[in-house]
DNA sequence: AACAATCAGTCAATAAGGCTGACGTAAACT
DNA sequence: AGTTTACGTCAGCCTTATTGACTGATTGTT
């Protein structure tokens, strides 16, 4: 099984609309030491993080690629081939074997687009909209549990840094599909 | 030995010692919605925080596994085989082809145990440090950029829900690890 | 001294999941 | 009519990870 992922994916146009800062964009005094502790907790977290769902992908012998088909097609329902490609980060051929198994095994149903019928549009089958759910959940789990032993100071900062690190180039577009209401 | 897939990895004793809550455990209401929202925040932005060393490792004709090696022999010099092998998490097999890498290509030296010479110790060179230089760097400045812009409480959340968000059960040790001092 | 356990390194086989390139088909745009 | 787009698929390759089995050196234990 392949723990990798990440990838180029999403990059988007350059045109960037700075967040409105809190604060007069005050310089901070960050040690390089500082900075490769904040690497290490993400390394860390991430991968604790992502070993959650890896246990349930593991019993029905998907692995991260079907996880993160299923995450986007949950999260937007109706979304084209392309579309899914674009948020991946993945080749056509790459996704293609995932998505194929997924409509084999009866998680997902490709419907033909109405307005331009070269698209398939994706959405889950309440077995996939299980499947999402018994992934998600203990993922929900674990940041429900560090949010509210965080505090809620902590999660907006949390939110605030992560937006930050995001490719400038993409984040707008990132963000509004993320949705922002938590802020 | 061999070690399972997705291994949890270093995992020390439970003793959890709480590390005096800035607040009474506000009970936080947090949706579903909510939640998502962290994951792909999360996804996203990992992603982004994972594609600057790709490229730099990429023109080396390295992995991302190399890039693992390598920071934490940086970050913990002499460090031995096994001690690798339970931070990564990975295989012995794994982790060995990349360290005959990175050894024939002098980035790394080994030593022979002084206590036990049964054991390798291991060490950066400095054409090995110069690597792990300009593989950190790109991620250092993508996260004193995210930190200087959201500002020093914002860090300090950031810190916070990470940590709390690594296993409970290893998470002493992990902390102790990555080191504590910024907080 | 003999034996067992540990640390390191290796070989062989297998698998997942990425990649590129090439091609085909249907539908839409110009 | 011709080009572009959206999707699907074949074939082949690579990297990283897996398990199992084994060797060699060293250390610890009886």
């Amino acid at each position: 099984m392949n723990r990798d992922r990440g990838g180029p994916g999403l990059h988007g146009v350059p045109g960037g609309a700075t967040q409105t800062p809190s604060r007069p964009e005050q310089l901070l005094f960050l040690t390089d030491e500082q900075l490769r502790q904040g690497i290490e907790l993400l390394f860390f977290a991430y991968r604790d993080f992502t070993s959650d769902p890896d246990a349930v992908l593991a019993e029905r012998g998907y692995g991260r690629a079907h996880h993160r088909a299923i995450h986007f097609i949950k999260r937007r329902p109706g979304i084209t081939v392309a579309g899914l490609l674009d948020i991946l980060g993945v080749t056509k051929q790459s996704l293609n074997r995932v998505l194929r198994q997924l409509i084999e095994d009866d998680l997902v149903v490709q419907t033909t687009g109405q307005a331009d019928r070269r698209q398939r549009h994706l959405n889950l089958t309440p077995k996939g909209e299980e499947l999402e759910r018994s992934l998600s959940a203990p993922q929900r789990e674990r940041l429900r549990r560090a949010f509210s032993e965080a505090g809620p100071d902590a999660v907006a900062g949390f939110r605030k840094v992560l937006e930050r690190m995001i490719d400038e180039g993409g984040r707008d577009a990132v963000l509004s599909l993320v949705g922002r209401e938590g802020r």
